[in-house]
DNA sequence: AAGTGGTCTAGACCACTTC
DNA sequence: AAGTGGTCTAGACCACTTC
């Protein structure tokens, strides 16, 4: 882990166990350079990830400065309602898979798996040559077997050859990740708020009509090629997304 | 205009005019380095900004590629079906008006504003002394007079005294930068889906039950005092969110 | 072995806030 | 005037990919 890690947790540490408070400032750049034994530029990134992260905000000529924290937010939300998904902070938006597993046991219902040349409008999102082929599958993931979300998902055939009924019941990246050995990079997404359809509500144990949160995906690979085109549709009442937004 | 982002907006050019299309590799680091005549912190910098915008995605040992435009998928959500909202790109987020300065003629129905001791809960998120009071208001923002969103704000009534009815119907955000002087710096906000209550129906001219796009939002100044709780119910269909997320 | 991006140093200079 | 964060230089060393 490089050296702005190490002080940007260090300082998350502090933050959260409250030795140092909302409102309080942190000690000066050069101060935590000489603190940590480091050149201002790791201080620097140390500190601009804590504010991406919403736990600082930096004034210049003044000082950076603890903001409320986003844990405090996060647990107030469950009192909200939405008791179940918790997708956001950047490094943990990387799949249902991963962002449940501490949370429950994850299944899946499968509706379709199959190999298809893939809609144009689709193929296009994906880079695809004209004609090539395309994994297609449709998932219900349930969380201690409540339904949460629909998946349809299109992957191009060369890039994740291979893939078996088994991989959409546990990890479609984890068979990416590990068994390909593909490193997932960057997703674009658009999110919507969507009235559920007769199917889907069946599928979800909801009611027509009844609100879900969209999520429309492509997935790039580090090399910039993309890997994914899916929409997601989790229902409303057991989804929330988190975010921080500078300016 | 600091150089990294006189760089990153001139390689953001090239992609954006096609002569670098999605998959080419870019010079080296070290070949931008003699380009620009620049160091090499100041490329990296440059890059690890086209790399959050979603333009290119770099892979040690190898290179940094251009992916798949955003502005493609844009263009292609408006097909979709939601013509109206765009928000996302962290630089666009930073309130309604400033979002549709371009896209037409924003109004307001103003349905309340008053000044209150806010619920316990709201004054506890804007860390708020207790007993203290705080402006409440109650917008529907409609563009070209078609209804987007109802937004609930409460700000505390310390920071944003003089506020009248008149910011109400132009823009909030405005009057607190420009004649009190704040620096707002950042956003934590919650989105879920939502169902329309029978009144909120009426408000934005759609049917009870419809999806709503609800943002949850704390807005935060650049000394890490919040100076806004608000939640803004925005119509399913007139709404999309985007956003690019790196693992 | 050669080439690539990622991190880091030890400074310098500047914009801005605070007093 | 003094103190703060923001940008930048001219390198160095390293992890990783490519051949």
């Amino acid at each position: 882990m490089p050296k702005y890690e190490q002080i940007a947790q260090d300082i998350r540490k502090s933050i959260e166990d409250g030795a140092l408070a909302p409102g309080d400032r942190l000690p000066t750049v050069v101060e935590l350079c000489d603190l940590y034994g480091v050149s201002k530029i790791t201080v620097r990134k140390a500190v601009e990830q804590l504010a991406e992260q919403g736990f600082v905000s930096s004034r210049r000529g003044s000082g950076t400065y603890v903001k409320a924290s986003p844990e405090a937010q996060g647990s107030e939300n469950s009192a909200h309602g939405g008791d179940a998904l918790y997708m956001g902070r950047k490094d943990r938006s990387i799949g249902f898979m991963r962002e449940h597993q501490n949370d429950g046991t994850v299944t899946s219902d499968i509706y379709e798996f199959e190999v298809v040349e893939p809609p144009a409008e689709i193929a296009q999102r994906l880079d695809m040559e004209p004609g090539g082929f395309a994994y297609h599958d449709v998932r219900v993931r349930r969380l201690d077997g409540v339904p949460i979300v629909q998946e349809d998902t299109y992957m191009p055939l060369d890039l994740a050859s291979g893939l078996k009924r088994q991989h959409l019941e546990t990890s479609i990246y984890d068979f990416l990740r590990n068994e390909k050995g593909l490193k997932l990079s960057s997703f674009h997404r658009i999110m919507r708020a969507v009235a559920a359809s007769k199917v889907e509500a069946e599928r979800l144990d909801i009611k027509p009509n009844d609100p879900l949160f969209e999520i429309e995906q492509i997935g790039f690979l580090d090399d910039g090629v993309p890997f994914e085109y899916s929409v997601s549709r989790n229902v409303g009442s057991r989804t929330e997304m988190h975010d921080v937004n500078l300016t």
